[in-house]
DNA sequence: GTTATTGTAACAATAATGGTTACAATGAAG
DNA sequence: CTTCATTGTAACCATTATTGTTACAATAAC
């Protein structure tokens, strides 16, 4: 199964944020006008960010703005931040045969592996930031 | 969410199938019994293992064998083999506002980021072969 | 022919997802 | 201090994937 659009919704949102002028808030209204969603949908997800330190989330007259620096917002913060996988994103079945060697001894002889391919996917999120993105945004409109 | 527990009961039956002497056949039951899940479970997975050419599947008195050496079969070709993902790991929201920049942008923005987070994890799974899963139980059984 | 086994359909339970409505709580602004 | 736009959250729904299960026809070795 894919990885959820919580993630990409989650970057689209810090995006905005990021090519908002610093100063002004937005409202889970006009960020769902910009992903085509529903608010609510958005304010789950700012909730998630505001956890994670991301953003800052006024209520009342409200709105949401970024609490660090774009380019200090990698791509796994916001990954890690929208918990789309709890723990390990590979998943092993969990009660294999211990009386047969394989059924004993296949969950820690996997683990290393997947763990090292999980690794590689983060390190990669790791190495792009939301100024990166944001970036990506002006050239194109250009 | 997490990557189906189908790739890794599908690297489980490899392995079973590689520390099997030639020759000899495995019923989807004696797997599952290593696995500790029903037969049928086993059979489903068989069925996407032969369809990419991994096993050959023999009915009535039947029984499965590699149809590779264990040292050609590498896990990217077992994760490919079980379709726990249908093209795209990442999943990007599908109809963001066109009228926006951010949202005209932002899909094409993080498709070239997420394919390489995609691409890395998968050049991981490339590197392990099922015979060195195999190999890794041997150590353990010692 | 008998028989063990596969292939597949059908069904159920569980869980995650994305969307929706509803509404209390917040707090800025008049 | 009242108003009011907005957030935070609960509740619910439809859809989908997953894992396990029963059932049974088709297969082919013996």
């Amino acid at each position: 199964m894919q990885i959820s659009s919580r993630f990409s919704v989650a970057v689209h949102v810090l995006t905005l944020l990021a090519v908002t002028p610093v100063g002004e808030l937005l409202t889970s209204d006009r960020m769902a006008g910009s992903v085509n969603t529903n608010p609510v949908v958005i304010r789950r997800i700012l909730g998630q960010l505001k956890k994670a330190g991301l953003v800052e989330v006024r209520a009342a007259a409200g709105g949401t703005y970024l609490r660090r620096a774009p380019a200090d917002i990698t791509l796994l913060d916001v990954y890690r931040a929208v918990e789309v996988v709890e723990g390990d994103l590979f998943s092993i079945h969990d009660k294999p045969n211990p009386k047969c060697p394989v059924g004993r001894n296949i969950q820690v002889a996997l683990d290393d592996t997947l763990r090292r391919a999980q690794a590689a996917l983060e390190q990669q999120l790791a190495g792009v930031s939301v100024a990166q993105v944001a970036a990506g945004m002006g050239e194109l409109v250009g």
